[in-house]
DNA sequence: TTGACACTAGATCGATCGTTCGATATTACT
DNA sequence: AGTAATATCGAACGATCGATCTAGTGTCAA
């Protein structure tokens, strides 16, 4: 999909746009038609239906998303390095692709049969690579929790709230909110409360 | 509010079970009509327009939980354990009613300038009651935080995420899921590493 | 009995939606 | 050049949307 030249890419690109800023129910198909002052059943030849082109943003994005954290989790690296390192590459990602990002989880509600069951396979992937590190933290004794779900999901919140806040143009950088998030997470896995009362 | 016998009580309730289930722009006059066997006609003589009934859903909601966690911030109490009493009422709030806050955080980009209006300012307020003992505790040396912002945001990230998969039907208590994400957000917000290396 | 009032139903409006169709233009290949 | 595949177009379809209008209900006080 990197060739941006073609019609069918412009049409990727604008609906992404279109779509993380108004959402999938708020933009219609002749809104992105509109937008590049093309014909409607131009974009129905491509992708078929409305939601084939929703599906085809969420199986873009994720793919590069999960096989980002997949070349992580196979690294040989102690596992706490690994989980820094997943959530490095995931807010990283996360940031340079938001508003595929914010598609993936605004509209997740607003799938048919087949979409439905091609999104929760992706958010069970993503969640296999934070789930299998904290495990192996488990075992190692490195934490004490006693879900690796509700710990994994509590992660996912943190990294994706951000999203629905984060402006480029406003007083913090992108780099200084990533390293800010990324503290809270690690303390909030690893972290020890002291006993002060 | 209390009184559900009205039929405006019951418009008001049906709604909220549409809208969380099916989304702002997924749920229309008709269905709600439908669901309840009355006239669309009803809906528009009590409120008006479809954008008057999710303002008034998130206006009653978003009082609740304000009204809530207001006087938590009043009470003459440390600042950890007032963090900690507006974890537990926030959280608590939030699975009670988890049907309005999930509306109140799924579609707030679906409204116009009055609502978006109403919508910022409960945001805002929410946010300022956690800020402000964020401040106090930053200011008292208890924390080392660059972005009480940011902190403030992933402690929402986090209580709101839960409402994205938890079902009472699930293998976990609320009660039990409420202790665990408390507890990750303590850890992130006061604990410290330990470093290994 | 009457009249004011809150409430409800049903029909209907104009707009917009996703989708389809047949036809035309462009490109690629022989 | 000729032909088949691909890309694009404009028009239209049926459905549904939010909203409005009119015509009724019932209730209750005067």
């Amino acid at each position: 999909m990197g060739n941006i030249n073609t019609n069918k890419d412009k049409i990727f690109q604008t609906a992404i746009s279109l779509f993380a800023a108004k959402g999938f129910r708020g933009t219609s198909i002749r809104d992105i038609a509109n937008e590049m002052h093309i014909s409607i059943s131009n974009i129905y030849h491509h992708f078929g239906n409305k939601e084939g082109l929703l599906v085809a943003i969420l199986a873009h994005s994720s793919e590069r998303l999960i096989k980002a954290l997949n070349e992580v989790s196979l690294l040989d690296i102690p596992p706490k390095e690994k989980l820094k390192s997943l959530l490095e590459t995931h807010i990283r990602l996360a940031g340079a692709y938001s508003e595929e990002t914010r598609i993936f989880f605004l509209d997740e509600e607003h799938l048919s049969e087949e979409g439905d069951k091609i999104n929760r396979n992706i958010q069970r992937q993503i969640y296999g690579f934070y789930q299998k590190v904290l495990h192996e933290l488990d075992e190692t004794g490195f934490i004490q929790c006693r879900s690796i779900k509700v710990l994994a999901f509590n992660i996912f919140g943190v990294i994706n709230w951000q999203l629905r806040w984060y402006r480029a143009d406003g007083p913090l950088s992108f780099e200084e909110v990533k390293e800010e998030v990324m503290c809270f997470i690690m303390k909030g896995v690893f972290g020890t409360i002291e006993q002060t009362e």
